[in-house]
DNA sequence: ATTTTTATTGAACAATATGTTCAGTAACGA
DNA sequence: TCGTTACTGAACATATTGTTCAATAAAAAT
């Protein structure tokens, strides 16, 4: 991709995530997200087709960045049944967002983190519908096995957001422990 | 209330419901609003002052009418233990759902059901908060008390989701034994 | 080093949406 | 019947959206 063009995303991208750190996205203009980028109307649109779909780019440039990476951890762990936690890839998915790359924290702690919420989960849904069987979780025969994915994924996204919400006081492994106290 | 302005205010509830069950919130203009409500532009802005606000009144119609309802039926229940199923709060709820007053399915099974599910939560919340203690729950003496409250609403709202987006296949005692499997 | 390609700019543009104002009219309640 | 309250519809200023275009500058290719 041409220099300009990487450097021009990467403005709108940094100002549309400042402006989202402290307003509601509906409230948000096109017009503000070009000042705090510093470039031409033009040049907004002739990157993104709507306030939306940069949303969505913006979601996939920071959850698939997570996912790719506990995905690499997850395949090991799939197979070193000798590692501390068996059921580290949740761990490393809050010690990932507690590390607070991209400033995702500011984000999901944000007025919008429903937002980013709901593009989470289903990120989520997938990587736990690839791996259900490896977790260590008795399975109802009557639950559709659809539902308990389901169940699983919002549970995390849910963990996520009380966390978020009580400023985030209790370490990764804490998070963990009342994560799987409810799961099991 | 006077008997026009309460017309003029259910019309614009109407439009607003049947627009919200075919496209999305942040589309809706309120010119549409008031060509559907059929209704003068100062009118519609002397009821509500954004449709924001218009939003909100619409969803603590529809799910205070619910959470009352409920909570009477959680009054007696509390105190008569002979009840078929002690838990029944929650089939109740999904009951009052599946009978669809209001359009609340409509709005449920809609494009904007994350609107009405967040405020739906909140309410949720309320409930579970004063009458935690009377479930039949094993509760863990590590989890806060929050957490958990927090968890069960959740889950209750996330098979709400999973049930909607289903059809609605299930039948509501169905739906309401996954909801304890998974709780329990 | 020169040429070609590509991206940005800024201004102008029409189209749409917002929220307010006001005088006239109709419906309400007492 | 009379005073009050609500609705109307049109007009209004303002703000936002998304597009267009010619001029300019940076990058890539030769």
């Amino acid at each position: 991709m041409d220099r300009r063009r990487r450097k021009s995303r990467e403005a709108i991208f940094a100002a549309f995530s400042e402006l989202l750190s402290k307003k509601n996205f509906s409230q948000i203009t096109v017009g503000e997200i070009i000042e705090h980028a510093d470039i031409g109307r033009a040049t907004f649109y002739s990157h993104f087709e709507t306030k939306d779909y940069l949303l969505k780019e913006l979601c996939e440039e920071l959850f698939c960045h997570i996912f790719d990476s506990t995905k690499e951890h997850g395949h090991t762990h799939r197979h070193i049944f000798d590692c501390d936690a068996p059921d580290s890839v949740f761990l490393h998915l809050f010690q990932h967002l507690s590390r607070n790359d991209n400033h995702i924290l500011d984000l999901l702690s944000s007025q919008n983190n429903d937002l980013f919420l709901r593009y989470f989960k289903v990120g989520l849904v997938d990587l736990i519908e690839s791996q259900l069987e490896t977790f260590e979780i008795r399975i109802p025969a009557e639950l559709p096995r659809n539902f308990l994915v389901n169940h699983i994924a919002a549970t995390f996204v849910e963990t996520v957001r009380w966390w978020v919400e009580n400023k985030m006081q209790e370490s990764p492994e804490l998070i963990t422990k009342y994560f799987f106290l409810v799961i099991h």
